[in-house]
DNA sequence: GTCAATTCACATGAAAGAGACCACGGTCTAGTG
DNA sequence: CTAGACCGTGGTCTCTTTCATGTGAATTGACGA
């Protein structure tokens, strides 16, 4: 675009009628005024947490649920209307949340009892102090300033995987020595069987009550959507059909609202882009692959270098091949590699373990499989389609420096 | 032919080391009155 | 005398390595029919 051009094309841009009317409705983070389809849990929330209001201590509080079934937007919603009644009652209650999957925030005990002070106006060095004397600060604050202290932990079992299940433990007993102040805590997991391996009294400290969330069906996804849509859409923009597939989408994905909502935003913006007048089935199609597109992307530009090289020989041998590739034949490739690209050769356990994060992330499918007397091995496979190959293949290139 | 033992090629776990980052307290240094 | 620079110590955290143990079915080989 030459540059005489480009005011005009701002100009245009800001005069061009937008196929949206509150584009913020469809953002994750937004909380409608309502919930549809999740009554019963609000309810069953609201009970449980209601005591705080009392100055009682609630029970610990367990929600599980696939993602994208709502447990977050249930719990932000009646910590809000809670909150609103403590202002009015004058009740102290303090709610922190935290995402213990957000990586260098709450993801290991230190962090996230550092954060909680934080979040209680208090400020502490991100490291470098010895983890009793945070715990010895946070039980100071708490002495100080009495209050019925929720905290909300959203991926719980991300921090247990990664910090152990200790902290809980430790934070359910500082409690009984707390006296002006009581902790309760709500832990929030996608996975039903992460509480496996904990230890049982972590466990049924934790597991007092517990809420799970079903997946939403199909039709309880077009309901959402079709609520969503009014508020961030104008009127007759999206074309019907375009609703009903992008629930059965999401319904096939296990339920996903979020993925749904999300999916109906890149449509929107994807026809916006084209300068349409309405979303059809087609953009949505579009959407489909580009969010796709972009998650992978996304990814592998935020791996370090040695996942980076291990996907790119992944990816080569995939080129000549186009089968399931083993561990043994990658690190083979990765030795032969990392000459070439000044980078000191990892052992194959640690290749083994970039392999599992790969897969974790969705780039790679792995499987572990015994080939009998021939051993047992991971069978790989990439995630994404054969035609993002040589894109992918270029960008790796690019981020390697090759 | 049948069945248990063997074997392969890694997977998976645990522990511990290296190196980065950081806070804290003590010591040293230079600037100030 | 004091503020700031500079160290050493002790702490966390991430990424790795090292060592050890586990694993599941194809293969092997002994055994009996």
């Amino acid at each position: 675009m030459a540059n005489n051009n480009l005011v005009g094309f701002f100009k245009d841009y800001l005069t061009e009628d937008t196929l949206f009317q509150n584009k913020k409705a469809l953002s994750t983070s937004y909380t409608p005024q309502e919930i549809s389809h999740r009554d019963k849990e609000i309810d069953q929330v609201a009970g449980i947490l209601a005591p705080l209001l009392k100055y009682d201590k609630p029970s610990n509080l367990f929600m599980y649920g696939k993602t994208g079934t709502g447990k977050t937007l249930v719990m932000k919603y009646v910590t809000q209307q809670i909150l609103k009644v403590a202002e009015e009652k004058k009740t102290a209650i303090q709610i922190i949340y935290l995402n213990c999957k957000l990586k260098r925030i709450a993801d290991t005990e230190y962090r996230l009892i550092a954060q909680l002070i934080r979040e209680m106006g208090k400020e502490v060095p991100p490291t470098g102090l010895p983890t009793d004397e945070v715990y010895n600060i946070f039980y100071k604050i708490l002495e100080n300033n009495p209050c019925m202290l929720l905290i909300v932990l959203d991926e719980i079992d991300q921090l247990i995987k990664k910090a152990g299940d200790e902290i809980i433990y430790n934070l359910t007993r500082i409690n009984s020595d707390l006296k002006e102040s009581q902790i309760t805590i709500v832990g929030i997991s996608n996975s039903l069987v992460f509480t496996d391996g904990i230890d049982p009294r972590v466990k049924s400290s934790l597991n007092e009550e517990e809420v799970v969330f079903p997946p939403y069906n199909a039709l309880q996804i077009q309901d959402i959507l079709k609520e969503r849509c009014t508020t961030a859409f104008k009127k007759d923009v999206i074309k019907e059909g375009v609703i009903e597939k992008c629930a059965a989408y999401a319904a096939r994905e296990h339920g996903d609202a979020r993925r749904a909502i999300e999916l109906l935003r890149v449509a929107g913006e994807v026809a916006e882009r084209k300068k349409k007048k309405v979303v059809d089935i087609t953009d949505l199609d579009e959407a489909e692959e580009k969010i796709e597109k972009d998650r992978v992307i996304d990814v592998i530009k935020t791996q370090p270098k040695q996942s980076q090289a291990a996907l790119y020989c992944i990816v080569e041998i995939f080129e000549v091949k186009r089968k399931k590739i083993h561990t043994g034949e990658i690190y083979e490739k990765y030795k032969n590699i990392c000459g070439n690209l000044n980078l000191r050769p990892l052992t194959q356990r640690r290749i083994s373990d970039i392999l599992a994060e790969l897969d974790m992330f969705g780039i790679i499918n792995s499987q572990v499989i015994s080939k009998g007397r021939y051993g047992r091995t991971k069978e790989i496979s990439l995630a994404f389609s054969t035609s993002m190959l040589t894109k992918i293949k270029k960008l790796l290139q690019q981020e390697l420096g090759i």
